[in-house]
DNA sequence: TTGTAAGCGTTATCAG
DNA sequence: CTGATAACGCTTACAA
């Protein structure tokens, strides 16, 4: 018998039927379960046995109910399958697990409609942090009343907690760091989809502008590693004179850096090549790409202290005291 | 007042709380949070004024005891940092999603007891899936009567499920290839720290051997890939006449492609590379890596269907029934 | 060594 | 529209 079955139907076998099975108290399957002292081997032995045959799991809601210390994280992705997540989420599960939190990942690619499954993770978790997109606002009352930090927020929050990415400082430094190296015609190869250029792209051009000089800002029709190099094979035709590309993000270099080599445009001779992100990955390919990174680390560990804080009440749960800032730096490796 | 407190100690407030504070029952906080119907406007609002200013979340716990409907999966895997699992954790979400699953997911990387970790997500999550590793036989007393699937066991594994992973016939494909391309000095660029060549290793000396040819086996201080670079650049003067190497993973292999390519080799003219993981980051290289892939998404999809069906009961908790094996294919790109 | 009673926080049912 | 009561599965405290 694998479980309790009553009008046909399957239920999970729960402390009840086990002890009704071997005869005893529900507090002596309680004591055999956890290894608790006070019970005879041998009523232990036929508590477990009758476990087993009932497939007996306690529920953990009945002992989390009673026991008051599982704390659980739901952290929110886009797509586990973009390299940028995966180094975020680790960091996060780390300082989470320092904590003694499990973290519940979900990841907005998988569904059509993020508000639900955001609306969903509250239901299970205790806090949340995360890049909820599009779904903020509309998620807006479900969070309400609880700790939420948001990551990547362009617009002012309020409403909740938020860790604010910067790369202005280091925009210029890249800025800097090229010209130096004799950069005259650079161009911005950006991504998104909208008619008007990212705020990185923005950016890029004024840092280059206030130094004198203008950029094209050229753009790849969609996201991800294959448009980014079709595009570039289209900018070497167009702009043959083009000495620098400063990219949306690392992928997006990384599909400049493959249209550049099958053409037989040397980097960083010919062409520099700097990308936005710091992913681990940047140092698997050749030339070893330069870029303005962020730490991951930093950023896990801001999210989760902030997200904590708010749990334990000694942090609000929204406001500027929740606010911090992550600034990338320029890291110079081969490509530029 | 952000919650209740008693003898100086903060606890979270429950739903009496807020019911005592509003001057209703529980039922009508319930009514309230869960925008329920049979509720007048002006209750609904001060109830909610009250759990505002209580800082009340309804426990997750209580509400899963009466509401049997949630469900969660414990994933297992080494290290979110290494591309092979993000690929898997991102498939096994989205299996676990469509069934209505939520996933926390734990990595032994950040601790140093991982069959404590094991034992404590055993009682978070409703079944488990994973790369046990070493802490695998500790854990078979804490994983019993569990729904437990685990991956990549090179050992019979009947206590549980299992996914094994199979690259002999794709192995033995691509030293087809790699002979058809002319090869005749293969090299094997191994890993393991032990002193013994890992079993891949060995499948490819043999399957070399049955054709007649004999394959030495280097072997990279420690994983990585800068090591693998490392003894890549050794091999290069050692022996200079190789033609090939078949390197541990895809990270070793684009240890062994930057190498080559700083030394001037040409790949795959000179020196053909063939990893193993099909990792989708080797077409972020150049030359794209040729690669025995394992198909993520089907290892994920044996998984889960796997374990969901141990958990239903429709499946046994070990021995043959439970027991897939997903196979490795060749996937020839530019590096051979 | 074992059992009884109470309570954890929530929702469903039914009565008012 | 609102409230009382019971129930979910488990553990702790105490009694036998």
């Amino acid at each position: 018998m694998a479980e309790v079955r009553q009008g046909g139907v399957a239920r999970p076998s729960t402390i009840n039927d086990v002890a009704a099975a071997a005869g005893v108290s529900r507090q002596t399957v309680t004591r055999a379960m956890n290894n608790m002292p006070g019970i005879s081997v041998e009523t232990k032995e036929r508590v477990l046995q009758a476990a087993r045959e009932l497939r007996y799991r306690p529920s953990r809601f009945g002992r989390g109910l009673v026991k008051q210390e599982h704390r659980t994280l739901g952290l929110v992705i886009d797509d586990l399958t973009n390299p940028y997540y995966p180094e975020l989420a680790s960091a996060v599960v780390g300082f989470a697990a320092d904590n003694g939190w499990n973290v519940v990942l979900a990841d907005t690619i998988h569904t059509s409609h993020p508000a639900e499954l955001i609306a969903d993770l509250t239901h299970q978790v205790d806090a949340v942090i995360g890049y909820l997109g599009l779904a903020s606002e509309q998620a807006d009352v479900l969070l309400a009343g609880m700790p939420v930090v948001e990551i990547d927020v362009s617009k002012e929050q309020t409403q909740r907690g938020s860790i604010v990415l910067d790369f202005a400082t280091a925009m210029s430094e890249a800025v800097d760091h090229l010209l130096e190296r004799g950069v005259r015609q650079p161009v911005m190869l950006d991504v998104t989809s909208a008619t008007r250029p990212s705020f990185r792209a923005r950016l890029f051009v004024s840092a280059m502008e206030l130094r004198g000089l203008s950029v094209p800002v050229v753009r790849a029709e969609g996201i991800g590693l294959g448009p980014a190099a079709e595009a570039t094979r289209k900018l070497l035709v167009d702009r043959p004179e083009t000495d620098a590309i400063m990219a949306f993000n690392d992928i997006t270099a990384f599909g400049a850096l493959q249209a550049l080599r099958q053409a037989g445009v040397a980097v960083p001779d010919r062409v520099k090549v700097i990308g936005i992100d710091g992913l681990s990955i940047g140092t698997f390919v050749s030339p070893q790409l330069t870029t303005l990174a962020l730490d991951m680390t930093q950023v896990a560990q801001a999210a989760v202290e902030t997200v904590l804080g708010m749990y334990a009440g000694t942090l609000p749960l929204g406001g500027p005291m929740v606010r911090r800032t992550v600034s990338h730096r320029l890291v110079i490796r081969e490509s530029s």
